[in-house]
DNA sequence: AGTTGAGCCGAAAGCGTTTTCGGTTGACAC
DNA sequence: GTGTCAACCGAAAACGCTTTCGGCTCAACT
C-alpha cells in the first residue's frame, strides 16, 4: 500500500512510456482515446494523484493564487470574510488552483510579502480588499509585474482588475428610498475619507438627493471612523443641529448601530422621528430592537467571482482592464426606515413599543 | 534583471558549487562560517529567493498546512475566522509554511478533500475547527494518517492534539458569578447536543449550580439551535414556567441576544428582571442596549498556537496526544448581569432607561 | 614520521513531473 | 512502388533544488 505511486508504475503496468502517460492524463491530442482510456483507468484504479510540486516545477506555473488579508482593524466587518474566502476557494478547487492566504502585519511587511512573492512566484496572483483611495499597493503589484485583482476600486485601479460593488448607486437607491417615503431632511454619516468605498458611498448620497431635487446641505454630512462610538457621536452632532435630519444613510451597518444608540439616548425611537438605514446587510442588524434597514452586498459570489477573473489573468486569457465588474447591491427592508413622523414634535415621551415585527428574518 | 536567479548563479559567482551555496543557505554545519556568510552577502545582493516548489519537491516536504472552513450555517459565528486564521498565517509565515484554505461543500465533499489530501501529501496537516461530540473525522484523518490537530474537542480526541477552550470552566465561572450575585434560580439555554462545546457548557452550568448549592431544575435546562430564533424561543419556554428563571446562562451570543428579546417582550428588562450572560465575546454584544455581558475567547492566541501544534507534529518533534491544550475564557463584565430585581415584582411598566453606561467597549 | 580525525567542499543522484523532438507505423494517393 | 501525411508513442532533457557520499586538507595526536 505504501507503494511509491508515480507516473512510473502506471507506465509499467501498460507497457507505456512515463511520457505517453502523463500526456494522456493532461489530454494531450496525440494520444489515442483508447489509450487514454486504458491509463486513466489504471489510474484510478491504483488512486493516483499526481505530485503537485513536481507538476509545477516542470509547468513552472503554481496554480495558486493568494489572498491578502485586510489589516484587522478590530471592527467586526470581518463578517464578510468567511464568505468571500469559501467562495474563492470552491471555484479555485474547481479548477485545481489553491488558495492560499497572506496575513500582512503592517505595511511594510505587506510590501516585503509582495517582493517575496514577485521573485519567488510560488504565488501567480493576488485579490486584495479594502481599497483606499490612494492605494499604493496597485502601483506596486503593477511594477511587481504581479497579476491581481482587487475587491473594491480605487484611484489607480483603472487599467487593473477589479470587482466593486456599486456603492455609489446603492446609497443613490438608499436616498431616493428614503425620499420617497417622503423624508426632506436626509443626512450622511460618511466613513474616513481615505477608504474608496466610502467616498462612493458619500457621491451616491449625494446624488441621490439631487436626483430626488432635494438640496445638499452641508450640516449633513458627517464623517467619522467605522465604528460604533464613531456613528453614535456623529448622530449626536446631527440631533444637535437646529433642524436635524429625519432619516439618515449610514456608511456601514456598525456606524447605523452607534447612530440607533444616540437617537435612543436623545429619547427617539430609530425608524420613527428618524429613520435610519445601513448597509452590509449584517445578520446581526436583523436582531437588533427594531431590525435595521440595510443594504446587502453579495459575498460567495463575489469570492468566487474574483478567483475566476484571476485565473484568466493569470493565463493570459485576459487583461486586467477588460475584467473590471459591478455588483449590485440589494436594500434589505427591515424597521428603520419609514416615512416621516407626524406625530408630536418634540417627541420626548417614552416609545416602547417595537415598532414593526418583521424580526430576526432576512428578505433575502 | 530578468536573469534565471537560481543557486547556479550564486555559485558561479563564487566559484562554489550548487551544493555547496544550497548548503550554505539552509546552515548546514559542514560549511564553514566564512562561506556562509559569502553565500549570504551574494544571495542577498542578488535577492535570491529559492524556487519552493524545487525545494519541496527535492525535499518531500510541502511546509504546508490547510485550514478546513467550518461548512458555513448562516450565522454570525463566522466573526472568529478572520482573527484565527490571521493567527495562524502569522506564525507559520514565521516558520516560512504556508496557510492554504480549504472549502468543502459537504461532507462527502470534505471527506474526497481528504482522501486526496492523504495521497497526494502536498499539505502535510490540516487545521479543523467545529467539533462534533461523535465527529467522524477525527477517525478519518487518523486512518489517513494526516497530521492534524483540532480547536475543540470531541468524543474522538483522546489521542490527537486538540486546542480548545475550558468551555465547561466558563460555564462554571459564569453560573458561579450569577449565583454570587444572588440568583438561585439560573437556567441555561444550550446548543444542539451534536456539538461538542455544547455538552461542555451544559456540563459547566450544572457543576455551577452545584459548586453554588443550588439544585439543577429540570425544565431550566433548554437546548436549542444556535440562533437569534433558538435563543429567542428558549426563552418564552423558560419565562412560561410557573417559576422562571432570574437568570440563563446562554450557549452563545447570538442566543443570549435572542433571549433578551423574548424578555423584552414579555415586558421585562433584560439584566434587571432576568439576567443574563452569553458566550464569544462578541464585539456586536457591546452595542447592544444594554450592552450583553458575555465571556470572551482568545482568539489569534489560539490560531497561533494551533499553527505551532501542527508544525512539531508534522515535524515528527512530539506525539499528536501530547499536544492538547486549554485555553481560559475570561468574562467581560457588561451590563445585563446584576443582582435579582428586587422591584415590583411583576415587572410590566415601561423601563426605558439604560441600566448603565458600559457601552462598547470591551474590559479585553 | 605516521596516523587520525575534524573541517570543509564537490560530484552526482535523485525528486516526479512536463514538454519538445523525433521516430515508427499504417493508410492513402499518385 | 514511391511519397506523403496523420496518428501515435518513446527518449530525453529539463525544472531548481536537496542530500548522501566520498575526497581532500591540515592540524593534532601518537
Amino acid at each position: 500500500m505504501e507503494e511509491p505511486k508515480g507516473l512510473k508504475v502506471i507506465a509499467e503496468r501498460l507497457n507505456l512510456s512515463e511520457s505517453t502517460v502523463s500526456r494522456a492524463l493532461n489530454d494531450y491530442r496525440d494520444i489515442s482515446a483508447r489509450t487514454k482510456a486504458r491509463v486513466r483507468d489504471v489510474a484510478e484504479e491504483l488512486g493516483y494523484e499526481p505530485n503537485t510540486h513536481a507538476r509545477r516545477l516542470a509547468s513552472g506555473k503554481s496554480d495558486t493564487i493568494g489572498y491578502v488579508l485586510p489589516k484587522q482593524d478590530g471592527q467586526l466587518t470581518e463578517t464578510f470574510l468567511g464568505e468571500l474566502m469559501a467562495g474563492m476557494a470552491k471555484t479555485l478547487a474547481g479548477c485545481g488552483w489553491d488558495l492560499m492566504v497572506l496575513a500582512p502585519q503592517s505595511s511594510e511587511d505587506e510590501l516585503a510579502i509582495f517582493k517575496k512573492i514577485a521573485r519567488a512566484r510560488h504565488v501567480s496572483g493576488l485579490i486584495i480588499s479594502r481599497t483606499y483611495i490612494d492605494d499604493p499597493r496597485f502601483r506596486i503589484l503593477q511594477d511587481l509585474k504581479i497579476p491581481f485583482v482587487s475587491h473594491g476600486r480605487s484611484n489607480e485601479s483603472a487599467n487593473s482588475a477589479w470587482l466593486d460593488v456599486d456603492n455609489e448607486l446603492a446609497f443613490v437607491e438608499m436616498t431616493s428610498y428614503l425620499a420617497s417615503l417622503g423624508h426632506r431632511r436626509i443626512a450622511h454619516i460618511g466613513g474616513a475619507p481615505v477608504y474608496n468605498f466610502a467616498r462612493q458611498r458619500a457621491d451616491g448620497w449625494k446624488r441621490g438627493l439631487k436626483d430626488s431635487g432635494l438640496k445638499e446641505v452641508a450640516d449633513y454630512a458627517e464623517s467619522t471612523e467605522l465604528s460604533f462610538e464613531g456613528g453614535n457621536a456623529a448622530m449626536k452632532r446631527l440631533l444637535a443641529l437646529d433642524e436635524p435630519p429625519t432619516a439618515v444613510c449610514c456608511v456601514s451597518d456598525v456606524v447605523a448601530i452607534g447612530a440607533m444608540r444616540a437617537i435612543r439616548d436623545a429619547g427617539y425611537l430609530p425608524g420613527r422621528e428618524i429613520s435610519l438605514v445601513g448597509y452590509d446587510g449584517l445578520e446581526i442588524g436583523s436582531l437588533l430592537d427594531p431590525p435595521l434597514t440595510t443594504m446587502s452586498q453579495p459575498l460567495q459570489s463575489a469570492g468566487s467571482r474574483l478567483a475566476e477573473m484571476l485565473i484568466t489573468i493569470v493565463e493570459g486569457k485576459s487583461m486586467p482592464a477588460d475584467n473590471q465588474e459591478l455588483f449590485r447591491a440589494s436594500l434589505v427592508r427591515r424597521s428603520t426606515a419609514n416615512p416621516p413622523f407626524e406625530g408630536v414634535p418634540e417627541g420626548r415621551e417614552k416609545h416602547r413599543q417595537s415598532i414593526n415585527s418583521n424580526v430576526g428574518g432576512f428578505e433575502s
